[in-house]
DNA sequence: AGCACGCCGACT
DNA sequence: GTCGGCGTGCTC
C-alpha cells in the first residue's frame, strides 16, 4: 500500500491509502487515505467525499496510485457489509475492459442498491416470559395461548392471530408478561427445497437433467447449451441443476429476458422447490430492491431469477448461472456500458470456477458454433414433452396464392382460418407491425407523412386517429386534408399493420370474436393479463399479435398459426436479420399445438426459397444454421471476428451522414480495421439527436477508439459525440 | 455521472 | 441591465 506522509503539528503520521471505485466513469480508482485505527481490505464497500458530495465506493486491489497529497481525502465509513468477492472484482474488471467502458461505471452496476449497505434493521418482537398476568380475560388467555409456543411474535402478528387488538398485548407487556426481544430480519424469500417435488421426467429429458446434475456436482467452469424445441421441457430439466446447486449449499442466478420474468415462471419454480426465487429487475420496488441485493451478498437468497441486471448482483457463493432464452436480444445492453449478459455470464461464471447453462428452443448462432465446436456441451431435447405437439408448417407463396385486393390474407390462410373457426378452435394471426398502416400517402400529390424530427414513415394509428413515429415517439392527430396539397379525403393507407389485419379478419368472418394484441394496447400489462386470460378460456376465437405474442404466454386452445408478412424485418440491413427472423417466427409458430390436438402454421411469404422459409417450412434449421454460420464466416461478422459498432450522433441526419461517410472513407487508413457499413440501427432518434451507426471490425477495441478520435480530429469539428461499443465476441473469453 | 464555471439570447 | 440555455472541465 503506498504511504501518505502528512505533517501534523510537527509530528509525521503516515496514513494507509487504498485505492477506491468511485461509481463515475473514471478511468482509474482514486486513492483516499483510511482515517487512522480504520481499515479496509479489497472488496470492501466504503463511503467516500467526492467534490461536494458523498459517495459509496468499492475498496478496489492493487497499489493505490500516489496523487498530490493536497488532495487526497479520507473515507468517511466504512460499512457494515459482505466485501465483494474477489471473483466478483475480477468480473468487473473484466467488463470494463471487454466493454471499453471505465470500471467505475461497471462497478456502478454492482451498486444499485443505494441504502443496501448499511445492514437491514432488527425486528423489534416479543416473547413470553414465565411471569403471569394477575388477571386473565379471553383475550389474554387466547394471546397466552398462541404465544405459548416459546417462539418470538411480532405485535401485530400475534395480535391478529389471537384475535385480539394490540393493546391487548401492550396491556401485557406492560406486566412482565412479554420481554422485548430483536429479531432478525426476515428472509426475503424462503430457503428453496430441493427435493420438495422433483419432476416425472421423460426419456430424453431424465437424461439431460442427468447430465446437467453430474456437471453441477463436479463443480468447476463449464458452458453448457440446452438445446430443446419449445415445448420439450427446458425448464425442468435445468430446475434439476439448480437443485443439485442448491442441495451444495451455494447460490443459483437465473438470467431471463425481461419479458419472461413472469408469475407463470415463479409459479412453476415454486411448483418445484416450494418457494419462489427471489427476483431482480427493474420494476422491483426499492425496499425490495435492497432486500435483494443485502440478502444475495449475504448469501441468505439461494436463487435469484433476473433481468440482465441481475449478472451484477454480488452474490456471496454463486454455484451455477443459468440463462434462459440465450438467443433473446433483449439480453444486450445498449446504454452506459454495452453488453450481452449471455456472454457476460459465460465470463463470469468462467472468473468464478462455475457452471453456466444456456438454454433456448432457437439457439442463437454463436452459441450453436461454439457448441460444435466443443467449446460448450451440447444437451439436446429433441421431442416434445406429454402430447403437446409441433404444428406442422406450410409455406404460402404469396406470388400464387395473392390476397385480394386491398387484403393481406391470403385464400389459403383465410380458409385455414375458416376451418379452424368451424371447428370452434383459435386462431393465432401474427404480424410484427403495430397500428394500421406504416405509410401514409396524399393519391393527389403523392406527399408522404414523415415525422419531421427523424424523418421516417408516420404509422397510422386508426383506432386512435393517430399518426405515430415509431422512431422517436412523436404523434400526430391524423389529419383529413392533405397538408401539402389541401385534397381532402384522398390519403391512402399503404402496407398492413394488425388494426388493418383485424379489420380484414372482421370483414371476412363477421361473427368471430376477434382480439388484437399489441404493446402499445389502451389499458398497459394490466388489461394484457386480462385478455391472455380470456384467450385462455376460450373467449376469442382469432387472436391477432405482434412480437408480444410469442414471448412466454401460453395459448392452450390455439391450433392454427398464421403468419402474415414473413418476410418482414428480413431486409433491414441488420447482419442477424435471418437469424432473428427465423428464432421469432419458431417461436410465434411454436405457440400452437399444446392441446394434443393436430395444429397447422401458414406461413405467408414472397420468397420461399429463402434459407429462414426453408428452415420452417422442413423443421430441420440444421442447414440454415450452417449457410448463416459461412456467410458470417466470410464477412468476419460475430461468433467469428471482433465486431464494435459506432455510434455518431449529430444535431441532423445530414451531419451524421457527413461523419458516417467520413469515417467509412478513412477506414482504410488504419490497418485491421474494416467498416462494414450502415447495420442493425441504420438510424435511430434518441433524445431528440440523430445517431448513425456503422458496425467496425477491428481487432483491438482501444486501438480503434483512439484511431477514431485521431480521423475526428483531423476533420470537420464534429457536433455532437462519438462513441465505441465492442460488440459479442465470444471466442475471445474462453 | 453530477456539479460548477462560463459565455451568448429573451426578458421580469 | 439580469435569468438561463448547454458546452467544457473536474472530481482522489
Amino acid at each position: 500500500m503506498a504511504k501518505d506522509s502528512r505533517q501534523i503539528e510537527g509530528g509525521l503520521f503516515p496514513r494507509k491509502v487504498v485505492p477506491v471505485l468511485i461509481p463515475m466513469p473514471a478511468e482509474r480508482a482514486y486513492s483516499y487515505a483510511l482515517p487512522e485505527g480504520v481499515d479496509a481490505g479489497p472488496g470492501q464497500i466504503v463511503q467516500v467525499p467526492l467534490g461536494p458530495r458523498l459517495v459509496s465506493g468499492i475498496v478496489w486491489d492493487g497499489e493505490a496510485d500516489v496523487i498530490n497529497p493536497d488532495k487526497l481525502r479520507e473515507i468517511t465509513q466504512v460499512f457494515d457489509c459482505p466485501p465483494i468477492v474477489e471473483p466478483m472484482r475480477r468480473f468487473i474488471d473484466w467488463v470494463s475492459a471487454y466493454t471499453l467502458s471505465p470500471p467505475g461505471l461497471v462497478a456502478r452496476m454492482a451498486l444499485r442498491a443505494p441504502a443496501a449497505f448499511d445492514p437491514e434493521p432488527m425486528i423489534e418482537a416479543l416473547r413470553l416470559t414465565d411471569v403471569r398476568p394477575e388477571r386473565l380475560t379471553a383475550a389474554r388467555e387466547r394471546v397466552l395461548e398462541h404465544a405459548g409456543n416459546g417462539l418470538a411474535w411480532s405485535k401485530s402478528g400475534l395480535a391478529h392471530a389471537a384475535g385480539v387488538t394490540p393493546s391487548v398485548i401492550d396491556g401485557l407487556a406492560k406486566q412482565g408478561v412479554f420481554e422485548p426481544v430483536k429479531l432478525p430480519p426476515p428472509p426475503v424469500v424462503a430457503a428453496p427445497d430441493p427435493d420438495f417435488s422433483p419432476p416425472a421426467l421423460q426419456a430424453g429429458q431424465r437424461e439431460a437433467a442427468e447430465a446437467l446434475r453430474e456437471t453441477v456436482a463436479k463443480a468447476g467452469f463449464s458452458a453448457t447449451l440446452l438445446d430443446g424445441v419449445t415445448g420439450s421441457g427446458k425448464t425442468e430439466v435445468y430446475f434439476e441443476a439448480i437443485a443439485e446447486a442448491v442441495q451444495a449449499g451455494r447460490q443459483v442466478l437465473i438470467l431471463l429476458p425481461e419479458i419472461s420474468l413472469t408469475a407463470q415462471f415463479l409459479d412453476r419454480f415454486h411448483a418445484r422447490f416450494g418457494t419462489r426465487p427471489a427476483e431482480w429487475h427493474s420494476e422491483l420496488a426499492p425496499r425490495m430492491r435492497e432486500k435483494v441485493w443485502r440478502q444475495t451478498a449475504e448469501g441468505q437468497v439461494k436463487v435469484v431469477a433476473g433481468a440482465r441486471s441481475a449478472l451484477f448482483l454480488p452474490f456471496a457463493d454463486l454455484g451455477l448461472i443459468i440463462v434462459d432464452e440465450e438467443h433473446d436480444p433483449a439480453y444486450k445492453q445498449e446504454d452506459r456500458v454495452f453488453y450481452n449478459a449471455r456472454d457476460m455470464a459465460v465470463v463470469r461464471a468462467r472468473l468464478a470456477n462455475i457452471p453456466v447453462v444456456l438454454a433456448s428452443a432457437t439457439p442463437s448462432i454463436e452459441s450453436r458454433v461454439n457448441a460444435a465446436q466443443g467449446r460448450y456441451q451440447h444437451l439436446l431435447l429433441e421431442s416434445r414433452y406429454a402430447e403437446a405437439e409441433l404444428p406442422d408448417l406450410k409455406l404460402v407463396d404469396l406470388r400464387r396464392h395473392a390476397p385480394a385486393r386491398g387484403g393481406f390474407l391470403s385464400p389459403v390462410l383465410l380458409k385455414a382460418i375458416e376451418e379452424t373457426l368451424a371447428r370452434k378452435e383459435q386462431s393465432l394471426l401474427f404480424l410484427n407491425r403495430r397500428g394500421y398502416a406504416p405509410l401514409t400517402l396524399c393519391r393527389v400529390c403523392g406527399h408522404r407523412f414523415e415525422c419531421p424530427q427523424c424523418s421516417s414513415w408516420l404509422v397510422e394509428h386508426r383506432f386512435r386517429e393517430q399518426l405515430q413515429c415509431h422512431h422517436c415517439g412523436h404523434t400526430e392527430r391524423t389529419p383529413n386534408a392533405c397538408p401539402s396539397c389541401g385534397t381532402l379525403d384522398h390519403l391512402a393507407a399503404c402496407g398492413p399493420g394488425i388494426e388493418r389485419i383485424a379489420e380484414e379478419a372482421d370483414r371476412h368472418f363477421p361473427d368471430a370474436r376477434v382480439i388484437v394484441l399489441s404493446s402499445d394496447m389502451m389499458g398497459g400489462t394490466k388489461r394484457l393479463r386480462i385478455e391472455l386470460e380470456a384467450i385462455a378460456k376460450g373467449e376469442a376465437d382469432i387472436v391477432i399479435g405482434t412480437q408480444l405474442v410469442a414471448k412466454g404466454h401460453n395459448f392452450p386452445l390455439m391450433t392454427l398459426v398464421g403468419v402474415v408478412d414473413a418476410d418482414l424485418g428480413l431486409s433491414n440491413g441488420d447482419p442477424r436479420a435471418a437469424e432473428r427472423t427465423y428464432q421469432l417466427l419458431s417461436q410465434v409458430t411454436g405457440r400452437a399445438g399444446r392441446t394434443g390436438r393436430k395444429s397447422h402454421g401458414l406461413i405467408q411469404t414472397y420468397q420461399p426459397q429463402h434459407p429462414v422459409m426453408q428452415a420452417l417450412a422442413s423443421g430441420d434449421p440444421q442447414a440454415f444454421y450452417e449457410r448463416e454460420t459461412d456467410e458470417r464466416n466470410r464477412a468476419a461478422l460475430p461468433p467469428f471476428g471482433r465486431l464494435a459498432s459506432v455510434i455518431i450522433s449529430a444535431a441532423t441526419r445530414p451531419e451524421a451522414e457527413t461523419h458516417a461517410r467520413g469515417l467509412r472513407a478513412a477506414a482504410p487508413v488504419m490497418p485491421g480495421i474494416m467498416v462494414l457499413g450502415p447495420a442493425e440501427a441504420p438510424l435511430a432518434l434518441i433524445r431528440g439527436r440523430h445517431r448513425f451507426r456503422l458496425l467496425v471490425h477491428g481487432e483491438r477495441g482501444r486501438d480503434m477508439q483512439g484511431f477514431i478520435r485521431q480521423m475526428l480530429s483531423r476533420g470537420p469539428k464534429l457536433r455532437g459525440s462519438v462513441q465505441v461499443q465492442v460488440d459479442i465476441d465470444p471466442q475471445s473469453f474462453l
